[in-house]
RNA sequence: GGCGACAUAGCCAAGCGGUAAGGCGUGGGUCUGCAACACCCUGAUCACCAGUUCAAAUCUGGUUGUCGCCUCCA
């Protein structure tokens, strides 16, 4: 398996530092308000490569933060006239409503910065003592100088940062010894969360979180670190330097960034007007569809979203649930039994089409070209399985779709629903209404049927149903 | 100003030196009482210009265009 590193600016073979386990931090959103579809980028990625690691056999020990403590959190307890707290607990709440929506697997661990202040007093005291960080009045600095290998993720150097920047230099912070030095820790201000420390009563800087978070639920080198894009610089970067400074070793072996998602083609956001929660994305469509979508394109390729790419990705899911349904449909009929020759023939076939898929996953989760293995396999269904194919042969065909889909994060199996009496009573009297050719009585109750949000199909194996 | 990414059919999107996957959509057809599902058929010389090579969408240089990071941000 290789997996682009940021790091290296390369595809690299992935070799986990512990032969058959995988540790992986993917830094998480801030919880002030609902996710946004940007948000859910990395979390649909990353738990895709998550599951795909998994199918290949690997423990993966998956932490996902969650900020809990943040100026935009404070504004809106302010704002809402309750506490900061009250905020970040709603806030995750719905998150992982929303993450269950996506079918996004809940972490292993989900730590909580505010849960974790006394881990990140002690790096911050280890840095002060090893040198790397000062206090001034209460604030405590990084000293980026002080590490060689600032930049290195980013790969920028100091200089071209300092030269090509000018609000780096006009910031106010005339206290900081250097103007790319950053905050590890900040006295509060009146009516702020804080918590007591060596230095002042205050609040941690966002970055320390996550070494500190990473260290204890992972330990001191990880295999990979994941996010967006927009981490790399500054918050990857200055995680690098506060980990690797304290604990004297290699932070993270692979860093993963995805690329961000627009809307027409700009960045979303709130000024521009077009920002979509997740949840309004839901009130539309399947979340499912939204998981298509996502995995429709490359993780580092900038991904737009429009409704015209939702109804596709809809349209898409949709013949793979179609299909997995269809054979479901031919099981109930299917003879008992040993596969027959014929069938057994085409087992091959059958495998290459999950080779083709692990070898697209293999080469930096290439979901684009794995959704194009599943539809192959979904071609493949669809014509080679009938109805004179034996039992075993279908289930065959139909597991090896669903569990590709699963890989992938995708639900394609309907769950057995028991029709109301009232609407099995009409789908009867339908049919009876067609064998005695009476189809406009059999159209009414179709259409009936419809307003109920029930969609019928006439197949040669009979009448099947569906929710619209 | 510094750093970086990308440009493939109506739309989305793989491809990473050997002659263009897949999906959506369109149009035609088969099946069906009709509809839906499904199946078959239908579509590109890969931004432009040079160069390297027996061979380039794929490598090199340049041009144009789009976007991102450098500031809270997934």
């Amino acid at each position: 398996m290789k997996v682009y590193n940021t790091l290296t600016k390369q595809k690299e073979e992935f070799v986990p530092l512990v032969p058959g386990k995988v540790s992986m931090y993917v830094c998480g959103p801030t919880v002030y308000n609902f996710i946004h579809i940007g948000n859910a980028r990395p979390m649909i990625v990353f738990d895709t490569a998550r599951r795909y690691m998994e199918h290949k056999g690997y423990e993966v020990n998956y932490v996902s933060n969650f900020t809990d403590v943040d100026d935009k959190i404070i504004a809106k307890a302010i704002e809402e006239g309750v506490s900061a707290q009250e905020i970040s607990e709603r806030y995750i709440a719905e998150c992982k409503k929303d993450m269950e929506g996506m079918n996004v697997k809940p972490a292993t661990t989900h730590p909580l910065a505010t849960q974790e202040i006394g881990g990140m007093i002690e790096m911050i005291s280890d840095l002060i003592e090893k040198g790397y960080a000062y206090d001034v009045n209460g604030t405590v600095y990084f000293r980026t100088r002080k590490f060689k290998e600032y930049g290195k993720l980013s790969h920028k150097n100091l200089d071209d940062l300092r030269s090509g920047n000018r609000s780096l230099l006009v910031t106010g912070e005339d206290q900081k010894e250097d103007p790319l030095d950053f905050v590890l820790w900040k006295p509060k201000k009146e009516g702020e969360p804080s918590w007591g420390s060596p230095w002042s009563d205050g609040r941690p800087g966002w970055h320390i979180e996550c070494s500190v978070m990473a260290k204890k639920y992972l330990g001191e080198e990880i295999d990979i670190h994941a996010g967006g894009e927009d981490l790399v610089f500054p918050h990857h970067e200055n995680e690098i330097a506060q980990s690797e400074c304290c604990n004297g070793k290699p932070f993270a072996k692979y860093w993963l960034h995805n690329a961000f998602l627009n809307i027409d083609n700009r960045k979303m956001s709130k000024s521009l007007g077009n920002f979509f929660t997740v949840r309004e994305i839901g009130e539309k469509y399947d979340l499912q569809v939204l998981r298509m979508f996502m995995l429709s394109a490359h993780y580092r390729s900038p991904l737009n979203f429009s409704a015209e790419l939702m109804e596709a990705s809809k349209n898409s899911l949709e013949r793979i649930v179609n299909a997995v349904s269809n054979l479901d449909h031919l099981l109930g009929k299917a003879a008992a039994g040993e596969m027959t020759e014929a069938e057994k023939a085409l087992l091959p076939e059958l495998k290459g089409f999950e080779a083709k898929f692990d070898a697209a996953m293999d080469d930096d989760f290439n979901t684009a070209d794995a959704i194009a293995a599943v539809f192959e396999l979904v071609r493949f269904a669809n014509t080679r399985v009938e109805e004179s194919s034996t039992a075993s042969f279908v289930q065959t065909v139909s597991d090896q779709i669903v569990k590709l889909c699963d890989v992938l994060g995708l639900i394609v199996k309907k769950e057995e629903e028991m029709l109301d009496g009232e609407i099995e009573k009409l789908i009867e009297e339908r049919q009876a209404a067609r064998k005695a050719r009476d189809f406009k009585r059999a159209d009414a109750i179709r259409d009936e049927l419809l307003a109920k949000g029930i969609i019928l199909e006439d197949t040669r194996e009979g009448v099947k149903w569906k929710r619209a």
